[in-house]
DNA sequence: GATGAATGAGAATTCATTCAT
DNA sequence: AATGAATGAATTCTCATTCAT
């Protein structure tokens, strides 16, 4: 196709895209166990062949997707940590629902495909390590003051708070949302004073 | 769920127990994919068609292991809330990894079978009731003059870090973790001072 | 079927039977290498699921049929060695072409298929034994004084001057064996001569 | 069959001798069986693609395998027949093991792919003839003497012990080897006695 | 001379499920 | 209460081969 570069698994190809897509839908509309190449093969309009053309073994497939999803995910915290309330922004990052299907697909996935588990242990690892350097730049030494949290362990409190409403709101269970939603906020409003 | 229902193996089998079991430990192994009558079979030493004959779909063998989960989970919730700690019963509970792995699986499989979904949504919703009816009983008062966090609002709080500790823990990531556990200690102390 | 045991692998099963001929005649015809449950059900006439029923994996039916040519093949070995003439009932044996073509796919077999290859060798090693024994008991002292050859020795000689003129005969050159049997005749005339 | 045939890939093609190579390998640690398009291209570092450019179907391959195998056992045996001691030469010969695994694989192969087994039969037939040949010239006489065996009959004979020693030693079953080549070795001292 | 893309066929398994006993 | 036999559908993966460039 086209002019581009055309190895397998040359990132210009089109077809490879297809494939990751349709594979991520089916993951976040019927679950990782889903994943098979004729089923993705079937909804991306290609034969099941080719998915093994361009990802030989289930693994390939899914650490594309999981990386797929790494660098989108990537994009997005780069905006939160980049715009002018980084904190606020990681908070609104951690609730953000759109991502948290697919995570947890990939966290389940990641119990027992060790090759899955590598590859996102190492991006989580990164990305912790990016939400910390910002945000020890922004307010390391004020965080020192409170109860003596640091920048990791903020990081670990506002990902475990977000991802526990989205999680939870998934099954419908919505009780005391909005109240731990409104704790962080005023607890953010102590530490980071919108002027 | 009444323990009477007249279902194909009573309830009290010896055999239905076993591979009940087995299912659990190859849940917990090989993630719910891998659950099927053969293999189910295989670990509990019995026919294939034996599993069948208890559990005649993989969805009732699912949701069994479902519901045996959730009363477990329940039995230890209980000896938390009844302790002498409550607040600090339940924070030790979601820290304790030992149901997560199992926990995650079914938040997975809620995505793709309604019958499972329904299961754990009703059982999570009872549970945070029931955490928050007592966390109330003890503390309601005080907490209000916390940055106006509720009951309902701590329990998630207290949910949210203690799984993503146990999530991160999975993957072998662990910065910000302990940072977090101090700071939480920390905050339980202020809002309940061991004397 | 019939009131027969029926385990799986029951040796009793004739559907197990049908599968075993079927896949021997398959590599008599075709070689090892056209074995596959697909092949073996289609001249079977059964469907290759349940080929996989009675055989779960390709080894498991390669191992079984490997097992019933050498239980075929010990029955002849016997018939010879009982004979009144054991030494000239083993020469005959040897030469005799039936069991060649199986017994060269085997052999190549057993070059990449371990289970295939101890089954073999084991078979192999006890088969050279009870030929040893009966030939050592026959004319053990007689051979000593023949160039110093020994009953195991013998039954080398034999079997590979045998099995030469089978595999050969087998290509279509057939240049020298009629000499070679010549005078293996001759010498076995010269150290059992026929009354 | 000619040097200068004209078939895509020159035999003189660095390209065509890797891919050569890599198939002889290829057949030598998991059988004939294994060797694929992919296999060997994968295995000299090419694309499949080149493969089929060189050798159209995998008949040509094994085929061309096969007569590189035959002119490598013709240049060993060669050199044995024109030693100072040919018939020993042609003993060590048979006894050598590095042929016969190869030699092993396209018997078997033979029975199943025509091309294979005519260009194995003729091969064989003209090794025969120029043993014969050999050994004629050198002890025809004296042999006549020697219970009427020939220097055909004599090739068989020495051809089969060689093979048959070195075939089961592929198994692993040794027993009566020694005394099999002592025997031989005494046999061969009595016709052709070293001064 | 070489290669990337694509495809249809078929391999080895595994599975859920049914049925008769 | 339990089980052996059977089956059709899927699943993962490998292959030979073709074709356009």
């Amino acid at each position: 196709m086209a002019i581009a570069a055309r190895r397998i698994g040359a990132e210009t190809s089109a077809t490879r895209a297809q494939i990751l897509t349709a594979t991520e839908e089916l993951i976040r509309e019927e679950g990782y166990a889903a994943v098979s190449s004729r089923r993705v093969a079937t909804r991306a309009g290609l034969k099941p062949s080719l998915v093994h053309y361009y990802f030989p073994t289930t693994d390939d497939l899914l650490i594309a997707v999981s990386l797929k999803g790494a660098e989108e995910s990537d994009v997005q915290l780069e905006e939160a940590l980049l715009s002018s309330d980084p904190v606020r922004g990681l908070w609104q990052f951690f609730k953000d629902s759109s991502r948290t299907a697919m995570a947890l697909e990939f966290l389940a996935l990641a119990n027992h495909r060790p090759a899955v588990r590598e590859s996102m242990a190492s991006h989580s690892y990164e990305m912790r390590r990016r939400q910390v350097a910002v945000i020890d730049r922004l307010i390391g030494e004020r965080l020192a003051g409170e109860d003596g949290c640091t920048s990791a362990g903020l990081t670990v409190v506002l990902a475990g708070i977000g991802r526990a409403i989205v999680l939870e709101g998934g099954l419908g269970v919505t009780e005391g949302h909005q109240d731990a939603m409104d704790f962080v906020d005023h607890w953010l409003e102590r530490l980071l004073p919108k002027e």
